[in-house]
RNA sequence: CCCCGAAUUCUACU
């Protein structure tokens, strides 16, 4: 309890400290800490604390499967991903869904999606997180049509679509021949009222942009409770694709938030609509400014 | 023996 309320304010060297002091630490008390430095970015220390955990005998279980999982994932580790996987097999974990999922995920990530529908396949439980992680497999693959397919027997299967179902299934449908199937999905999102979520909006607004007019996006974009840096770049990227350039420059300085990918809208925007000498002044203005090129 | 503590997946440029 106490590691993990350190990790919970961020006090890592404290929570170690107490994990130093524990004269009969257990795999909780590891894991925890493994998972925080998988989720930090700190993929050398959780390794390093696997093996000290393995050195005093104590054996990892679901969560701790599901912690250097997260670990694999983020540095995209195929072959530790493997491993954990082998060992997971060894100890039965893999019926733990949770563990399952995160196998998924990695697999995924790494870009094998037949080794994810293959783990997918030979699961008894699927939650919702794992058809999730099926149907965004399908997606990094380019198949959209098994993504919908997919997306349609989740439902005969008696799980709910949530805001991670919506958003990937709208990003499939933003890559189709047409716009019909999105329309649907938008038709589905405000029955069960995800049309509020962020993340959702944003996969609409990205959606329209491609097959709808300016007035579609405008619409979402205006009905959405919340708004983030990708919500902004998507309307920028909007106005751009439907040759508003003025209203795009105007957005962009007056946009709450921007990171690089807004610069790059912007920058892009002007060449696209065949303005390359804005785009140029855009560029030297930055350049003064003295942001970092890559 | 019981209780408590650690859990994976989504959306924008190149």
């Amino acid at each position: 309890s106490l590691i993990s309320t350190y990790l919970n304010l961020g006090l890592l060297p404290e929570a170690l400290k107490v994990l130093d002091e524990m004269s009969f630490p257990d795999v909780a008390s590891f894991t925890s800490i493994i998972s925080y430095c998988a989720k930090s970015g700190m993929e050398g220390e959780a390794f390093a604390l696997l093996t000290r955990m393995r050195d005093m005998d104590i054996h990892p279980n679901e969560f701790s499967f599901v912690a250097m999982l997260t670990n694999c994932i983020r540095q995209c580790n195929r072959q530790l991903g493997s491993q954990v996987h082998c060992l997971a097999l060894k100890t039965h974990c893999t019926t733990c869904t949770h563990v399952s999922n995160a196998l998924m995920g990695m697999y995924v990530k790494c870009g094998l999606v037949d080794c994810a529908l293959q783990v997918f396949d030979e699961m008894s439980d699927r939650d919702v997180s794992s058809w999730n992680a099926a149907i965004l497999g399908m997606v990094e693959d380019c198949r959209y049509s098994e993504a919908f397919e997919l997306f349609d027997n989740m439902g005969s299967n008696g799980k709910f679509a949530d805001r991670f179902s919506l958003s990937t299934i709208l990003s499939a449908a933003t890559e189709c021949q047409s716009g019909g199937e999105g329309e649907t999905v938008h038709a589905y999102v405000i029955k069960i009222g995800l049309d509020m979520d962020l993340s959702v909006g944003n996969a609409l607004l990205e959606f329209y942009t491609r097959f709808g007019i300016m007035e579609d996006l405008l619409y979402v974009f205006d009905r959405m409770p919340q708004r983030d840096v990708i919500s902004w770049t998507c309307l920028l990227n909007g106005f751009m694709e439907f040759g508003l350039v003025e209203s795009a420059a105007e957005l962009f300085n007056q946009m709450p938030e921007k990171n690089h990918i807004s610069y790059n809208a912007l920058l892009s925007g002007y060449c696209k609509n065949g303005l390359g000498s804005k785009g140029l002044d855009f560029f030297r203005r930055i350049l003064a400014d003295g942001a970092e090129i890559s």
